[in-house]
DNA sequence: GTTAAAAGTAATTAATCACTCACAAATGAA
DNA sequence: TTCATTTGTGAGTGATTAATTACTTTTAAC
């Protein structure tokens, strides 16, 4: 027999990974990610009870990897900007480093394709979003950040610069350094920051 | 018979991007853009060599119209950055009016399965951040924008924050007004960009 | 050691879909 | 009118692929 059922699956959730950095989603297939794990095909439908539930769960597998690394300093007292600081740092040198994030995060065979796997994705957009707003919030309140800012929007703004590097870096295949972006990134944010 | 070749044509690129807002690309078969034409599904392929044909034919409809309406704004005189916020405003109220691009654009389905695809992408983002970069540069001699600037990686970073936004702005099934988005956006990038 | 559950597979199925082909009908230039 | 070209179609093909089924092997608990 083979190994168990946990093993398995995160072994079907790491090949559906490496996969989909090698090939696209295209060739994602049941089979292709079988192989890779050394399984028959069907095997996969012992450890998942859909294609979909794979990506589901990579969806998952990403979320609470990114949420380790960056987690804490949401939470950390300190200086806000400080903190913001190194969760650009710490998020694009994690995005950096599993390739497969934006592939598929920005992947629109998960947002499209599927609703709950859609809704997914958003309610983890959801929870970084209220993150940042409350960090900006108190970046305000201990004078570090502008007091002209609507935390809400720029929250959203911060994201979508941070998104739509990695979705760069992703469309172009990752031919320049994620994480050498960062810092220049924060250069580039502080100034509409500042009070 | 039917209409003519060039009117064909244009139906179906219009087809295509109707059908990719309500249904997204894994509906977007053939039979069903025939349909839409009021066609049968082989004659597609009189028009088409491909439907990877189907698909570049609207990505170059999508530059040519994006052109159109910024294109003028890298050429003219005047200062840059009342030109930069031009085109930041005209380029979101665009993409406002047509749904479709983003689901075009961003569609990992054009970029990874076909690398002929990918390129036009590659090669019209290329274009645009070049164009973006030689503003800044000619902002910066205008004295409107900081000299510290680097001009390359600033272009590259406002393009990341458009298309994050529009991105999120399709990931959230247009749930918000891009539009009313592209001020405020202006109003938060400005101090990064002032000398 | 027995046995029930877990893990595995080969073979197959049913559905989907881009694309082809042989032929029909409309068009327009001569 | 004639006829070559263009536009159109119904019927089919071949390839792909998620999921099921019926069956076998392994494991571990008792």
């Amino acid at each position: 027999m083979g190994k168990s059922h946990e093993v398995r699956k995160q072994e079907i959730i790491e090949a559906t990974m490496a996969l989909s950095v090698e090939k696209g989603l295209k060739k994602l297939t049941t089979q292709a990610i079988a192989d890779r794990v050394g399984i028959a095909q069907p095997t996969i439908f012992r450890h998942f009870k859909s294609r979909d539930a794979i990506f589901g769960a990579v969806i998952n597998w990403v979320g609470d990897s990114l949420f380790k690394v960056i987690g804490d300093l949401f939470s950390t007292p300190g200086p806000a900007d400080e903190r913001l600081h190194q969760i650009i740092l710490k998020q694009l040198a994690f995005m950096g480093k599993h390739r497969a994030i934006p592939r598929v995060l920005f992947s629109d065979r998960l947002h499209l394709e599927s609703p709950k796997l859609k809704t997914v994705v958003q309610t983890m957009m959801d929870g970084y979003a209220q993150r940042l707003t409350r960090l900006i919030e108190e970046g305000i309140e201990q004078r570090v950040f502008s007091p002209e800012l609507e935390p809400d929007r720029t929250a959203r703004f911060i994201l979508a610069a941070i998104q739509g590097l990695v979705m760069r870096w992703s469309v172009y295949e990752f031919n320049f350094s994620l994480e050498e972006e960062a810092e220049p990134l924060w250069q580039f944010l502080q100034p509409s920051l500042r009070p």
